[in-house]
DNA sequence: GGCAGCCTGGTT
DNA sequence: AACCAGGCTGCC
């Protein structure tokens, strides 16, 4: 990527973020998307902390620097000319942040998808769940992961998206889920982990009700539920 | 829709 | 050596 879509002798205006993709928005209008993937991460150090270097700022005034490492490169950096054209693609390729998401526009965003746990997958429906937050989410919402979506409306679309905001909402109070990668802009691990009722528990007893919890590949992703609280 | 494939690295 | 992983695209 040439050093000016890197933002090179911006001056940043502006942080924006939905989902899992964070901008950083330079006063001239440009925009540069970053998505961490599965193993990137994006922080503030004098050095940087591993090998898989990809990108790295110096900011005037600071001893510090900006680095961007991602071993596995599933992650990667976008640039826009535009923070317009930017917001646009957010628009075309994210369903709602999930922090925010209501009933309405969770149930809109499950028709044409087969089962739940599929739909929660899938970033236009919903941006900012993954793997461990879809799980957590329909566990605490007591809904199978195996439930057609168009079973899920009214009522139960309304308690899923309120799960999803308040699984969100409790995973960032603890500063996220450190499985192995992931660290915090500050180069902290989270802690969020601890409080999984579900994720990385196949095979042991359900915290709600001691059945032991399912696990299976659901929508190609490993998937953990308690068929007891959540229905088979 | 489902799923292989993209990568590296850690675990079994 | 084989398998697994927090994500996502694109191919069927």
């Amino acid at each position: 990527m040439p050093r000016a879509h890197l933002l090179e002798g911006a001056t940043v205006a502006r942080l924006d973020r939905r989902g899992k993709r964070l901008a950083i928005v330079a006063e001239d209008g440009r925009a540069l998307v970053v998505q961490l993937g599965m193993s990137g991460s994006l922080y503030m150090a004098t050095g940087r902390r591993g090998p898989h270097l990809h990108a790295e700022w110096s900011v005037d005034g600071r001893d510090d620097r900006l680095w961007f490492e991602d071993p596995r490169r599933f992650g990667g950096l976008t640039a826009y000319g535009s923070a317009q054209a930017m917001l646009d693609a957010w628009d075309r390729e994210l369903g709602p942040d999930g922090l925010q998401v209501d009933g309405a526009r969770l149930s809109k965003g499950l028709r044409g998808i087969r089962s739940v746990k599929a739909a929660l997958l899938d970033q236009r429906v919903v941006a900012g769940v993954g793997n461990i937050y879809a799980d957590e989410s329909l566990h605490l919402a007591g809904i199978s992961p195996r439930t057609r979506c168009r079973r899920i409306t009214g009522g139960r679309a309304e308690s899923l998206a309120k799960a999803i905001r308040t699984v969100l909402a409790r995973a960032i109070g603890f500063g996220g889920s450190t499985i192995r990668d992931y660290r915090s802009a500050q180069d902290r691990k989270g802690s969020a982990q601890v409080i999984h009722a579900v994720y990385g528990r196949g095979g042991l007893p359900c915290l709600e009700c001691g059945a032991p919890l399912r696990s299976a590949a659901l929508a190609g992703r490993t998937t953990v539920w308690c068929a007891r609280c959540q229905g088979r």
